[in-house]
DNA sequence: CATGATTTGGGTAACGGTACCCACTCTTAT
DNA sequence: ATAAGAGTGGGTACCGTTACCCAAATCATG
């Protein structure tokens, strides 16, 4: 058996001898800078086919660039940032940039060494999904890197921002449920670390649109918040704790549908039906939500649109805009089977 | 509004004037090597702590290592992988190694890429899940970087091995469904872009000891398989396609969980009901699985002890082991309710 | 007390690229 | 014919850190 002898890697170095023409003349051409003749090009291009070198990112980083984009994602159990990677993935095609998620998890604390690490690593940029970070944070991170941040609503001058109208989607779902004829309108929302409940983390936005629209309509007596977190088993036991409440309430409104398929099981296992005696609702729209035996009604917000255009954003940013930028998506509410009107 | 200025990164040379002594001084201290007093430690932390000095890891990786875990995934929506990923980053807890992960995508031409851009950036170990390379491919990664593969069962002695025994997990199902009573027991099983259907594959696996098990009770003509993709609309569509069969199935066993839950949409679609007219198993006990309204029955593999096992093996490679170990997991199957007698 | 071993600190050449500058040739405009 | 400019190629310092080596001081030993 042979010990793995890592063999030593072909450097530009062993490029610029074999085609016989100095390194910088390798260099240019594989940055694509100015100053070479086509016949160069085609002699040095030949050179890297036939010793098959690749550039070694972190040696190219320590002057210019790493063409690596960090993506922070809380963590990677929803499905939806599944979506965002894929819209991201697909921007980056054809670049020489490659994305590479860090997990960020549920706390302020780790999220901080898992951007962090990322700097440190010298990524070219960074993306960051649902941040727990102050703002002040943010921007101390963008002062150093160029970055986007993902479903954040604070207006700030050193960073871009991709999101979603959180609030006109859940407007949308706490209409239609108030249209259909309920009253007693739950919700479930998620708990993070900060004592502060910044207002502009989404989960907060969609619960503080969901009590504004219940006060327009006069429902201000029928709020009813469980606070829980938007994974199956928080959503599970939000709404055990929402069923158990006297009078019950006809309708559950989970701010992520992660949280309301652990709201359906609540139901089911309650002896009660969905949408007979409880309509449930959720936001994101995962494929799951489409299973004829789930037929979640939520809100879709387009993750690969959102997901490329922070792709979009970040490059720019690279290639050296300082202007801040910002864009958001519409959501679209999806009706399906999982409300309807009441029955008591 | 002020652009962001990228201020200049703390370096070691910043540390070393600052507390007065030389660059290797500080160099010792970051990296814990022989050779400093404890007068010199601590004037150095001290230095490090004012100044909020934080190596740069690619520097690092020019002569050293770059405290880098690449996770090649397959891809980020099956929820099992975060189960791997939590047991890989609870290992990696208390060390400065940090796991990045990286999509490897549906061809081996995608992983491909995916991987080298791993060895580029000089990760000091790679880990690999149901990668779709060939073996050889594989061995070339592990003379590059040392190199963990998870849930591929061929012998190398180039890299470590962390699987689930997948033949067993089958056969439970299998065996399981049998027991019931059953004998139109169907598979839906998935396509890689490999024309050669390596033997090494776990969904190959499954299959084939599904085929095997039906002959070994005498069911070798109630065989059915649908090839088809592991994840909602795959197993939507390979159930579609199982139950439009004259006569129809009366089990299904889905080669994993994402599968199945499509095929219970296909089934109630179809106005059956589980388990009375048709029983649907899957694999790797997801977290949904385990919801009331779903009951999926299904094969539990210890994600996050795999994930555990991987990132302990690769570290023990980095420092230096060369010899080959192969960690199995033995699964064990969750009887819940989508599995019962046949009744027709 | 001389001698060798151990401890402690520092100097410096790498690592593999890129940025910057310079030199030379060949056009083009005056 | 000459100057200015464009095009093309190369030399080399430098990015931030570590590995290797050496020197000085301290300690243990016979």
């Amino acid at each position: 058996m042979v010990a793995p002898s890592r063999r030593r890697r072909v450097t530009i170095n062993d490029v610029a001898s074999h085609a016989q023409v100095s390194v910088t003349a390798v260099s240019k051409v594989i940055r694509n800078a100015y100053g070479v003749s086509p016949a160069m090009r085609d002699r040095v291009k030949t050179a890297i086919e036939e010793l098959g070198y690749r550039p070694q990112a972190v040696a190219r980083g320590m002057r210019g660039r790493t063409f690596t984009i960090g993506l922070m994602l809380p963590h990677i159990r929803n499905p939806f940032f599944a979506d965002i990677l894929d819209g991201l993935t697909e921007q980056l095609a054809g670049t020489d940039y490659r994305a590479f998620m860090i997990q960020g998890g549920a706390t302020r604390k780790v999220e901080r060494l898992a951007v962090d690490a990322l700097i440190d690593r010298q990524v070219d940029g960074i993306i960051m999904v649902a941040p727990l970070a102050s703002k002040a944070r943010l921007e101390e991170v963008a002062q150093e890197k160029p970055t986007v941040v993902l479903a954040r609503h604070e207006r700030s001058s050193f960073y871009d921002s991709v999101y979603d109208d959180d609030e006109a989607g859940a407007e949308l779902v706490v209409k239609h449920l108030i249209e259909l004829g309920h009253r007693r309108i739950a919700h479930i929302t998620h708990q993070d670390d900060s004592q502060a409940q910044p207002a502009d983390l989404l989960h907060n936005i969609r619960a503080a649109t969901y009590e504004r629209v219940m006060r327009e309509h006069g429902l201000a007596d029928e709020i009813a918040v469980a606070t829980s977190f938007y994974h199956e088993k928080g959503g599970y036991e939000g709404a055990r704790e929402l069923l158990d409440r006297d009078p019950r309430p006809t309708a559950i409104f989970a701010g992520a549908d992660q949280a309301a398929f652990g709201a359906l099981a609540a139901v089911y296992e309650a002896g009660l039906r969905v949408p007979a005696d409880v309509s449930v609702a959720g936001y994101d729209n995962t494929h799951l939500a489409a299973l004829p035996n789930i037929t979640l009604t939520s809100v879709d917000q387009e993750g690969s649109v959102m997901g490329g255009a922070a792709g979009k954003l970040l490059l720019e940013r690279i290639e050296g805009r300082t202007s801040a930028v910002r864009f958001s998506v519409t959501p679209s509410l999806v009706v399906r089977g999982s409300t309807a009107p009441p029955t008591s």
